[in-house]
RNA sequence: GCGGACGUGGCGGAAUUGGCAGACGCACCAGACUUAGGAUCUGGCGAGUGAUCGUGAGGGUUCAAGUCCCUCCGUCCGCACCA
């Protein structure tokens, strides 16, 4: 056997041996059950950062774990592959974006490579490819054949850096996402999907997620925003409606104005030709310019002014003026809101800079109706002011009484709101999948056929964003001819947002080279859901929200059997250096590939899992990193010297009996930190233990170590090791004399027999202090315990000169002696 | 403002069900081997001379609290005029 631990040499022979073996090749012809384990695919930007180095040595242990416990594991890895960047390197390097991605996904991949990965790369898919994004927009024109997918003109989010829009959930504190531009609004034609339609059961589906981290559900709950309430039939003087939304409609009689958003489509109407006309529009074009800078961000100062009209408040009757302002949202209610300064913080700010009566409707009881408001009054209490509802109390009872009155005269109804908002897809740029739609003049928009897919993007194009798609630069691609009626037509010109393309790609893994359907449902049937999906927290919401509505979109199509995509979730921390995130404008980039070929990818890959548990924030350590190399040539080290020594067999010695024990101690230990929670660390940190166990039993003074007792402890610490470091492991499991693989061999089970000791140290504790330790007989019951304590010659000095009362004790742990 | 997470040695972290706080590793110190060591091995390593004191601060429950309860402070993350 070597003597020295080779890493360069391991590593490369065994990545070779696996991919020529296809070692990790799957199918759904097996007896065992099925496990799905996913890590999120990564954008090909060209090289693998650390981020990424975590995100899949979590996801390789998990995965031959599983395979190593008898599942059936599919562990596949893609590439998001559409985007922006590779557009924009496109146009500063003049290269294609296709070849520019393709390249980057070759490096990658060799740096995935070496890394020693447990991928079936026989399943890879590519979004950016024809055979891939044929099925992207095949699926768009299913949810558009569901009424799903619908074009409409709205205000949307642009962005003038990139020159495309983005959905709501692209924005960031009015910032676009991606770089961080102040988002303007644009009317544009644009495709949406109605994930709206969704919002319910994406918000209830949650509750059958107990393996999500509870952070992520608040998210998406709140980025759901579900709020009931009461829509109350406010009506203009002319008898036109202006509906509001409230959720307090218990306050509705103290409403001293209403105030409608400045892009409400009835301010212009009520203005028009009156002497509000011009100072209004020019007030509405202000806060409309003010949007773009401040209105979704900061502490924007509220500002109004009356537009001359009035409205009358269905509860009591009463005339009051309406108001635009800039803190009521168009696109959210009815974009009409009722101003209630008595009870409501922003209406009472709002009231007094503009010396608007404020009436007080709730108190905290009756005979306190006429106390003067310094602030709004929002705690609970009871009615005045408010008719026949006085003396009722406000949540829950005024609300459902005004609601059920409003109701029966046909003033308001009952309504359920979400600040969930549909989302759109089409984006003004090159590189992405083109949504398969073309218009014709006489059959209006018509979905491609499905003989045509896919609608191929085309490669005469001119790149720079322009504000409209690059595809319009094509000589030929927008041509078309109708599917209906065969006349001429025209193509969409767009392209699809890619969250389209990572919305589904889990499904194709299940059958990736099909080229019949986007997948057969027998296989999806077979291996879904991904029973484990792991990566980073940042697609709390986008990602993870947009699968979870495609897969029950699809799942009502009848496409697949599964309402939720992924059953359990693990979201993996940042890595750090310096206490902050590694960036290349900071130059505190550690790059995997120097790591790797310093010290190998097992010493990478085991730092990664030592220095914090998965969803932790990781600190990178350059001497941390050199203490898991040594880790593995201690170990190299310890297995060559009992290969070495020809160690005979023999009866087994207390000795030999306590370091069984510990192998089987540590082989629970590590079982259970793996699937049980996660936690590598201390997983790893035990075998630490297992090892200077071992070492010091193999140096103990007096007779040799016994064969089997080591030699069985050597292989044992090569099997649980190797989902952390498989090269090392199935080096040192063929130089030991073994001829299969780690991966093939059975994950061992503990023998709780071996686990018992003869011994054990037990704390002696006198009112809770620490007194003594004490090695007694284990498995003693509380009598023999504390006759033991008793027995001590110590025991009248641990009392000192009180009388013991009572005492406690904990079997093979603690006696604790309560003394007065 | 609302929601969530967290706060333990010089550092990363452990303590899983209320039961010996600081496992394991890093850094550091000492020793061994050595011409030499940034290699390797051995030992030490919360504070305090000590009794003791110690898990952000203060209080509480308990025989026993890092862990449970209350109040406060701090850090990080998400949402943020959603009527």
């Amino acid at each position: 056997m070597d003597k020295h631990y080779n890493f360069r040499e391991i590593e490369s022979k065994w990545q070779k041996n696996w991919a020529e073996s296809r070692l990790y090749k799957v199918s759904e012809q097996s007896d065992k059950p099925k496990y799905y384990v996913l890590e999120m695919f990564p954008y090909p930007s060209g090289n693998l950062h650390m981020g990424h180095v975590r995100n899949y040595s979590i996801g390789d242990v998990v995965a031959r774990f599983k395979h190593m416990q008898g599942y059936n594991v599919l562990h596949p890895m893609g590439w998001d592959s559409f985007g922006l960047p590779a557009e924009n390197a496109a146009i500063k390097h003049g290269v294609f974006p296709r070849d520019w991605t393709l390249s980057n996904i070759d490096n990658m991949k060799k740096q995935l490579k070496s890394m020693g990965l447990s991928y079936d790369w026989d399943r890879e898919v590519t979004t950016c490819l024809p055979e891939y994004y044929k099925w992207t927009q095949w699926l768009f024109i299913q949810l558009y054949k569901k009424g799903l997918a619908y074009k409409k003109h709205a205000a949307v989010n642009w962005c003038p850096s990139c020159a495309t829009v983005l959905a709501n959930e692209q924005v960031v504190e009015g910032c676009c996402e991606r770089c961080g531009t102040q988002v303007e609004k644009k009317a544009l034609d644009q495709w949406f999907f109605k994930i709206t339609d969704y919002a319910q059961r994406l918000l209830d589906d949650l509750e059958k997620l107990p393996g999500w981290p509870e952070k992520v559900k608040t998210m998406q709950h709140n980025w759901i925003g579900r709020s009931e309430g009461c829509e109350a039939m406010f009506k203009t003087e002319a008898g036109d409606e202006l509906p509001v939304f409230t959720t307090r409609v218990d306050t509705i009689f103290g409403v001293t104005y209403m105030v409608l958003a400045p892009e409400h489509p009835m301010v212009e109407k009520l203005t028009k030709g009156t002497e509000y006309e011009q100072p209004v529009a020019e007030f509405v074009k202000k806060v409309q310019q003010l949007s773009n800078i401040d209105r979704t961000s900061g502490n924007l100062e509220k500002e109004g002014m009356f537009i001359g009209a009035y409205a009358i408040n269905p509860a009591n009757g009463d005339k009051v003026p309406i108001w635009i302002t800039n803190y009521v949202l168009m696109d959210y209610g009815t974009g009409a809101v009722m101003g209630v300064p008595s009870h409501d913080e922003r209406d009472f700010d709002f009231a007094h800079k503009y010396d608007l009566p404020i009436i007080r409707v709730i108190a905290e009881s009756a005979d306190k109706a006429d106390e003067p408001l310094t602030e709004a009054y929002t705690d609970i209490g009871v009615l005045v002011n408010s008719g026949k509802f006085n003396g009722m109390t406000n949540k829950p009872d005024a609300i459902g009484a005004i609601c059920d009155w409003l109701e029966e005269q046909g003033l308001g109804k009952r309504v359920i709101n979400y600040r969930l908002r549909d989302w759109l897809i089409s984006r003004q740029r090159y590189w992405g999948a083109p949504i398969p739609m073309v218009y014709c003049e006489k059959c209006g928009p018509q979905p491609v056929p499905d003989e045509e897919l896919p609608v191929l993007l085309p490669t005469d194009v001119e790149f720079l964003p322009f504000g409209e798609s690059p595809l319009k630069t094509s000589a030929s691609f927008a041509e078309a001819k109708c599917p209906c009626c065969g006349g001429p037509a025209t193509r969409e010109m767009d392209t699809m947002d890619t969250f389209m393309c990572s919305s589904w790609y889990y499904l194709r893994y299940c059958d990736a080279h099909n080229d019949q359907a986007p997948w057969n449902k027998e296989k999806t049937d077979y291996w879904l859901a991904v029973d484990q999906y792991i990566g980073g927290v940042e697609h709390a919401i986008l990602h993870l929200m947009y699968s979870r509505f495609f897969t029950k979109a699809l799942y009502d199509m009848g496409l697949v059997s599964q309402e939720e995509p992924f059953t359990n979730l693990l979201t993996q921390g940042m890595v750090l250096k310096d206490g902050t995130k590694m960036s290349k404008s900071l130059g505190n980039v550690v790059s995997p590939e120097e790591i790797i070929d310093k010290y190998g990818a097992d010493t990478a890959r085991l730092f990664i899992l030592f220095a914090a548990p998965p969803e932790r924030d990781l600190e990178w350590n350059d001497s941390a990193v050199e203490g898991c190399y040594r880790f593995l040539n201690r170990i190299w080290k310890l297995i060559y010297s009992i290969h070495e020594a020809g160690y005979q067999p023999r009866e087994l010695t207390a000795a030999d009996k306590e370091l069984r024990r510990v192998v089987h101690a540590t082989l629970k230990k590590v079982t259970e930190d793996i699937a049980g929670r996660f936690n590598f660390n201390t997983a790893i940190s035990a075998m630490m233990e297992m090892v200077n166990a071992m070492s010091a039993y193999r140096d103990a003074e007096g007779e040799a170590a016994n064969a089997d007792v080591i030699c069985d402890a050597a292989e044992k610490l090569i099997i649980m090791l190797s989902p952390f470091a498989p090269h090392i492991c199935d080096e040192l499991w063929q130089q030991t004399g073994h001829a299969d693989v780690v991966y093939n061999q059975p994950w061992p089970a503990y023998v709780e027999e071996y686990l018992q000791k003869a011994e054990v140290e037990i704390a002696v504790q006198v009112n809770g202090k620490l007194k003594a330790r004490l090695v007694i007989p284990s498995g003693l019951d509380q009598a023999g315990t504390t006759a033991a304590v008793e027995a001590h010659a110590d025991y009248a000095k641990w009392l000192g000169d009180k009388q013991a009362v009572k005492t406690i004790v904990v079997p093979d742990k603690l006696v604790n002696i309560v003394v007065k």
